[in-house]
RNA sequence: GGGCUCAUAGCUCAGUUGGCUAGAGCGCGUCGCUGAUAACGACGAGGUCCCAGGUUCGAGUCCUGGUGGGCCCA
């Protein structure tokens, strides 16, 4: 079958669709997969997806090498799972949910049914999984999309409870009573991992207050005296307990406004600045100095200095000692040493509430102080609190301020900005609180550290992290107050505070002694799972309930090295396929979420670590390099990506850069992979087909010995094998980066170098042996090169394969993705033929710099190229290649001259900015006398940085060599180009023989163009008539032959004809030319 | 305060165990070429390879210290 024409600007996108369809009925990828079964295995594991909303096309970057190295292992034989995985518990689906129905809080859940809700989770789950599925086929994606996992399914919640439990029974489970930052509005608790998605810069009323001193350690004070407590959270005041001082830190005795206060010193005269930057600290009012603040209320007056130690166990009267709640606190207010407490923040007293921060609490349960816990489960005042009861602690701030100052406790009041922990999902300012949750103890981090050791880390940086947040992490809190997720296998006693945790569905039935029945048939969910009571593992009480607790999603994600690969089922099938060889993710985030999770999971159950080798990759950011946002307008959706631009080239973009970068997406990256690789290679193709065509070549016909191949060629091929070397380098060490970078580089080499040397021989009429290496040549390399990069462009690669391979041969596979990866040809590769080639390239560069130079074009012909080479590699090149040089630069000789330093004649002048402040009015003289001297010489003297020895009016001057400036010319005659020891000389003399054929090229140029114009294919024969005078009539009679071969003019007439469809009027200088032409 | 990381042309970035005369693409300007190529080629403007020391025959590359950005931890 004939190759077909190739269109030479396809709509890419469309053409995928076509493949697409292709693939889909040839069953293509079953058929990969049949083929590879039982090989030797390549084992993957896929970090599954939040299924969630439709994918970004910052899901397409991890997904690309997710594909592109299973068709690369694909091509190697390997047998693979195939495994897409989709994430679907947790709070970023019920938020999604919750805004369907308008919910704002958890009552609203409650009241609508926990069991609706959770189902309508997981059809939300479903859902968008079915969506990202139909992605990322577009994408080119090859999975058993039947085959993914989910994991809210039965088997992965209950392969997490077999995980707890082994926690559980080394004694690492345990319920913790600790102050968590917390959510109001989703009613839970904020784990470490995902506190540090919610930073945002934010301002919130903050005060000085007063805590007047009751006790001086024994006495109390004469006067009005008080700690000055700074604070940007009003509310916990209601809550405060005690006030921390640092021992060894100064503090002042100030008298101002009828009070004395004690202050930390440097606080006192510390300049204060809002803690932001950017934007926001632009509009941020300045903060006042306390000196500054205290000089506003009339003045102040220092009379003392002390030490921190010294106001250690003073008392004062708390601010709000009135409310009931707070009760305990009222007994407990003094004053306790502190190392945290510092001189750059504050008044150097630090109010703390134990009740209501995280360090505050950790100091308190050292000093054995009591804990007050205003807040409820929504940030609303518990009973207790007075008149604050029943309101939020977001609305409060400006009341307790006013309250404050009414009691004649508030010193001054002000807008501070600063970055506050948010919700992550629902942007709700965060709260800290005191709760009850779950943790698994990290007390075996040490043994993670160990594993995480063994694996192969991709950028090698990214152990070290990893390293680091395991060193620093706190305990891994597993627990959150919601509906929907994993359901806390935990049991827990209300009777005796007893815990079991259950390590299977099995064990449960076995335990249950109520509610089987109506959880039986159901997954292990909410609300389904809270029916069954079990009898307490210690006491004797035996209706035991579930902690309603859901987990932490992260468990979900990590649990799959087990869940998926059968390690409870089918453990032979879980031995072969675990560990996974590969994983790769997004880096950003990960070393604490996915990353820990799963090493901490793996290590927990075999001590192994889950993952071969890891790779990470960056973002995915917008052409300004801006982080994508809905809410921004400046996210690109998967979808619109792909119908615009198409997937290859995103798929190349991806892949070609450096995975540890942020990659910015955009029409112009996208523009600039189709200008430097698909539409060279396209055109390429496409060049090829059409004279493949017209000639019927036959690819199965006998190939032509490659010793029997011109020089070109061979380089070609030679090359070529660098290509596949590097090429199985780089995909079998996770580097596309550097491959598509050489890709493009030999494409740019076979583009605008072989095919551009090769055509003429391409155009012949008739079969020669060179032809046919022309051939021989240009179709391996066209159809080696897309098995290379099939694994990042599978639909360009496919459609090439199909007209290139499939259409010619029988006995081909059917598909691109079934063909074995090309292997390197020892006898194809040259090294010195390769070096040669490059040196080649060298030169010629040159002698087009001295074409320009010449400002002679290149279809003139010029007599004589005069090189002088830089080395002997460069001279074996140029004899090598002489015949290339000559066509290429339209030159009738080239010549090596070992030595052209005869044909040049150097000169000195003064370089007159130096000459000038230097020698003044002398400088004209200097510079004259300059041009008289033996340039020869002086240059000589210039090059060994001697002396520059000149004669101005009888008195000889020794200039620097820095003073001179040192120039080469070869005459008029010579364009010339030097570069390191290589010199090119350009003969720009015309002679009337060269400037007829210069002619008679222009005459062919111009014939050419209105070939073009008239819509001529290329192989149309012609009759022409050109009508002229003088030279170019000269011109055209004595290249009469020429002129008929290059634009296959049957017949040249010199008069006009009628019926010419194509007419164009030149001149040449003064001489004019008038061109007619028809179809022959 | 600690850890990791980055810093190369106006922009986006290459630069592989130290061998560099520091490159590419985009953008800009000029000229040229073109029967595969809305392509391409040549030339021009644009660099203290963040700074300072050190190791070395030789440092963009390695080491130390600093400055600035990013991420993380506290």
């Amino acid at each position: 079958m004939a190759f077909e024409k190739i269109d030479k600007r396809p709509a890419f996108p469309k053409l995928e669709e076509g493949v697409l369809q292709f693939w889909q009925e040839t069953n293509a990828f079953e058929k990969l997969r049949e083929m590879n079964r039982g090989n030797k295995k390549w084992s993957f594991l896929d970090g599954p997806i939040t299924a969630n909303n439709p994918m970004g096309v910052h899901h397409a970057w991890g997904r690309t090498y997710k594909d592109v190295f299973h068709r690369y292992h694909a091509a190697r034989g390997h047998d693979m799972r195939y495994q897409n995985g989709f994430d679907c518990q947790g709070l970023w689906i019920e938020v999604e949910v919750e805004k369907e129905h308008g919910f704002t809080n958890k009552r609203d859940i409650e009241k609508y049914g926990i069991g609706k809700f959770v189902e309508e989770c997981k059809a939300r789950a479903r859902h968008y999984a079915a969506i990202q599925s139909e992605q990322s086929k577009r994408l080119g994606y090859w999975m058993d999309w039947d085959n993914s996992y989910y994991t809210m399914s039965d088997n992965n919640n209950y392969s997490i409870w077999h995980f707890l439990k082994k926690c559980h029974d080394e004694g690492h489970v345990y319920k913790g009573k600790d102050v968590m930052p917390w959510c109001p509005r989703c009613g839970t608790g904020i784990s470490q991992m995902e506190m540090n998605e919610g930073y945002r810069e934010t301002d919130h009323l903050s005060v000085f207050v007063r805590f007047p001193i009751v006790d001086q350690n024994g006495s109390s004070p004469e006067g009005k005296e008080a700690l000055l407590v700074w604070t940007t959270t009003p509310w916990t005041l209601t809550s405060n307990v005690a006030a921390a001082v640092k021992s060894d830190m100064t503090y002042v005795k100030v008298q101002c406004d009828g009070w004395i206060y004690y202050i930390g010193k440097g606080n006192f005269e510390a300049a204060r600045k809002q803690p932001v930057e950017g934007p926001i600290a632009k509009t941020a009012p300045s903060l006042m100095s306390i000196q500054a603040i205290f000089k506003n209320a009339g003045g102040f007056e220092v009379l003392g200095e002390l030490k921190g130690s010294e106001l250690v166990g003073w008392s004062y009267r708390g601010p709000f000692d009135h409310f009931e709640g707070a009760a305990e606190a009222k007994e407990n207010h003094r004053v306790i040493a502190w190392d945290h407490v510092t001189e750059s923040e504050g008044s150097g007293i630090v109010h703390i509430a134990p009740g209501c921060g995280g360090d505050d609490h950790r100091l308190g349960r050292e000093q054995g102080l009591p804990s007050v816990a205003p807040l409820d489960d929504h940030g609303e005042f518990m009973a207790g609190f007075g008149e604050l009861t029943g309101r939020r602690f977001v609305d409060v701030a400006s009341d307790i301020a006013a309250d404050l100052k009414s009691r004649d406790l508030l010193v001054a009041r002000e807008k501070y900005f600063h970055r506050y922990p948010h919700c992550w999902r629902c942007k709700e300012e965060l709260v800290y609180r005191l709760v009850d949750e779950w943790y698994i103890n990290m007390q075996w981090r040490d043994r993670i550290a160990v594993v995480t050791k063994t694996a192969r880390w991709l950028p090698s940086w990214g152990l070290d992290r990893e390293l680091d947040w395991l060193k620093n992490m706190g305990d891994w809190m597993i627990s959150k107050k919601r509906y929907w997720g994993l359901a806390l296998p935990i049991w827990e006693c209300d009777q005796c505070g007893h815990f079991d945790v259950i390590g299977s569905r099995e064990e449960l039935k076995e335990r249950a002694v109520a509610g089987w029945d109506q959880f039986e048939g159901n997954s292990p969910h909410r609300p389904w799972l809270d029916e069954v009571r079990i009898k307490c593992g210690r006491c004797s009480h035996d209706n035991v309930p579930r902690v309603k607790d859901v987990g932490n999603p992260w468990l979900d994600a990590s649990i799959v090295p087990f869940s998926t690969m059968g390690y409870f089922e089918d453990r032979d099938y879980w031995q072969k396929w675990f560990p996974p060889e590969f994983i790769v993710e997004a880096l950003p985030g990960q070393f604490r979420n996915w990353f820990y999770a799963l090493l901490a999971v793996s290590t927990m159950m075999t001590d192994k670590a889950p993952f071969g080798t890891l790779l990470g990759h960056g973002l995915v950011l917008d052409d300004q390099m801006e982080e994508m946002h809905k809410s921004r307008g400046n996210a690109i959706e998967f979808n619109s990506a792909a119908d615009k631009f198409g997937v290859d080239v995103i798929r190349w973009m991806f892949c070609d850069h450096s995975p540890e970068r942020n990659i910015a997406f955009g029409p112009v990256h996208i523009d600039e992979v189709y200008a430097k690789l698909i539409r060279p290679l396209w055109n390429t193709y496409a060049f090829f087909c059409d004279y493949a065509r017209l000639d019927k070549y036959d690819p199965t016909e006998g190939v032509l010995p490659v010793d029997r191949r011109t020089d070109l060629d061979r380089w070609i091929l030679s090359d070529l094998q660098g290509l596949i070397e590097l090429a199985d380098a780089c995909y079998s060490h996770y580097d596309t980066h550097t491959f598509c970078r050489r890709a493009q580089r030999f494409v740019d080499d076979l583009s605008n170098w072989y095919v551009r040397r090769s055509r003429r021989r391409f155009w012949k009429s008739d079969w020669s042996d060179d032809k046919l290496a022309a051939y021989d040549t240009l179709y391996e390399v066209l159809t080696t090169f897309c098995q290379l990069i099939a694994p990042i462009m599978p639909f360009m690669t496919e459609s090439m394969y199909q007209n290139l391979v499939v259409n010619q041969r029988s006995d081909a596979p059917a598909s691109v993705h079934h063909v074995r990866f090309p292997e390197t040809d020892a006898s194809r590769a040259d090294r010195t033929l390769s070096e040669r080639m490059s040196q080649f390239l060298r030169v010629v560069s040159m002698a087009r710099a001295a074409r320009t130079e010449a400002k002679l074009k290149v279809r003139q012909p010029l007599a004589e190229l005069r090189v002088q080479p830089g080395s002997d590699g460069e001279a074996d090149a140029l004899r090598q290649f002489e015949d290339h040089m000559l066509e290429e630069l339209n030159v009738k000789k080239l010549t090596i001259d070992p030595d052209v330093s005869n044909m040049c004649q150097v000169s000195v002048r003064g370089d007159m900015k130096v000459l000038g402040p230097k020698f003044g009015k002398q400088a004209g003289a200097i510079n004259a006398a300059l041009k008289e001297a033996d340039g020869t010489a002086l240059a000589g003297q210039v090059e060994k940085n001697l002396p520059v020895p000149v004669s101005v009016n009888g008195t000889v001057i020794e200039l620097e060599s820095a003073d001179v400036i040192v120039e080469k010319s070869y005459g008029d005659d010579w364009a010339a180009q030097e570069n390191m020891e290589t010199v090119v000389l350009l003969d720009r003399r015309i002679t009337h023989e060269l400037k007829m054929e210069g002619i008679a090229r222009d005459v062919v140029r111009q014939v050419q163009n209105l070939r073009k114009q008239a819509d001529l294919n290329i192989e149309d024969r012609i009759v022409l008539s050109l009508e002229s005078e003088g030279e170019i009539a000269e011109a055209i009679q004595t290249y009469d032959e020429y002129i008929r071969r290059e634009t296959l003019a049957d017949s040249v007439a010199t008069s006009q004809f009628e019926g010419a469809v194509a007419k164009i009027d030149v001149t040449f200088g003064r001489q004019s030319l008038a061109i007619g032409l028809s179809k022959a």
